[in-house]
DNA sequence: GTCTATACAACGATAGAC
DNA sequence: GTCTATCGTTGTATAGAC
């Protein structure tokens, strides 16, 4: 069904430029040459389709260093999108603490990681969203499979899929009425005032009982 | 008074290639005119700083132009954006019913109206407002300003300016996850779904004691 | 000599073919 | 069910910068 995948590129590579063990030369182009080629292979073929030794061979480099410099496939894709946090760094944020409070810890770490940024990352990944089909696809993919699944799987109620893109919503809703429309006075409010309004809503996506 | 529609001969209509028979539709011109200078205007001045009159003028034409064209300020300010429906008739579709459906009433109102356009109205919406601040200021400023107010009016608790810029999140946020970024299961929802799963959390948005 | 960026081999998990 | 291929990840030895 699926053709062969051009594993020869590693040994191409081999061929052509001896890979050499050991340290190299100064220069970090070890790093940003396996960020370009996650940016390209994430936006060909989405987070799951990505293969992590199809983006270290393009970048020149055996596989375990997107672990050794990124942490995994999942910081990859976070620096690869200028995420400002690491989804497991994010996550283990969200599932410390009592299950009651589950959203308005959700709403709180969302904003303060967010506004750390002033908010231009923001912005900036909404703009690529909002324009660029593979980015909308990459940012799907990754936080429905990735982030929501955990979330769900913590939870525990029925239909976490639906739960989770309601929670979704909201959250992308309150970045957009924040960071680029800027809703007033949502925009320049605390975060503990918002924490505390609208994590309710979210606790109610997550455990309200459903139609 | 409108303008002696210029009489043309059937010799003229031929050579200019004229297909339509019988009347022509007249004040496209001035339609289209006037779209462009509040376009302009608008996007220059915010929806509160432009004049109507500074718009006709602009436009060649008299200012009631504005009113019989599109119904007055509002309206004008709908078609210049592409925006699906117009303010008035939105707001006479949410204030119609029982205050203690209004929540699910304008979840339903705003999927209707969206849907309707296959979501690429929405589409364009947010990206222009992603990547042109002035397209922001003017959603901004046009939705707190006209629609929020009423609609605070209309449910008289406290802090309305809050409890308007928290609805605005999640309807954002609610267009983002089913036109934009398609979370699923919530973009292949139907209306009624997400009427009763989102609405109440609207209602209490509007109605809930705030901090 | 020390440190570390690197490559290679191997492991457990998983998905699809048969 | 069994087998196989491939995935992401881990452990470890090493070469070269410092």
């Amino acid at each position: 069904m699926s053709p062969p995948p051009p594993e020869q590129s590693a040994a191409e590579l081999a061929a052509a430029g001896e890979r050499r063990r050991g340290r190299r030369p100064a220069g970090q182009d070890t790093k940003d040459a396996l960020l370009a080629a996650a940016r390209a292979e994430f936006s060909a073929h989405g987070y799951q389709g990505a293969r992590v030794r199809s983006i270290a061979s393009a970048a020149g480099v055996d596989a375990a260093m997107v672990n050794h410099w990124f942490g995994g496939k999942e910081g990859l894709f976070a620096a690869a999108m200028d995420l400002p946090i690491k989804p497991e760094v994010l996550l283990s944020r969200l599932l410390d603490g009592a299950r009651e409070d589950l959203g308005e810890r959700i709403v709180r770490t969302f904003l303060t990681v967010w506004d750390g940024t002033g908010g231009g990352a923001f912005v900036a990944l909404l703009r690529s969203v909002s324009t660029h089909e593979e980015a909308a696809r990459m940012l799907r993919e990754f936080v429905t499979e990735v982030v929501f699944r955990r979330l769900a799987d913590v939870v525990g109620a029925d239909r976490p899929a639906l739960r989770a893109s309601l929670c979704g919503s909201q959250l992308v809703g309150l970045g957009m009425a924040r960071y680029v429309i800027k809703f007033e006075p949502l925009a320049s409010a605390d975060i503990a005032t918002l924490a505390i309004t609208i994590g309710p809503n979210l606790q109610r996506y997550l455990t309200e009982p459903l139609p």
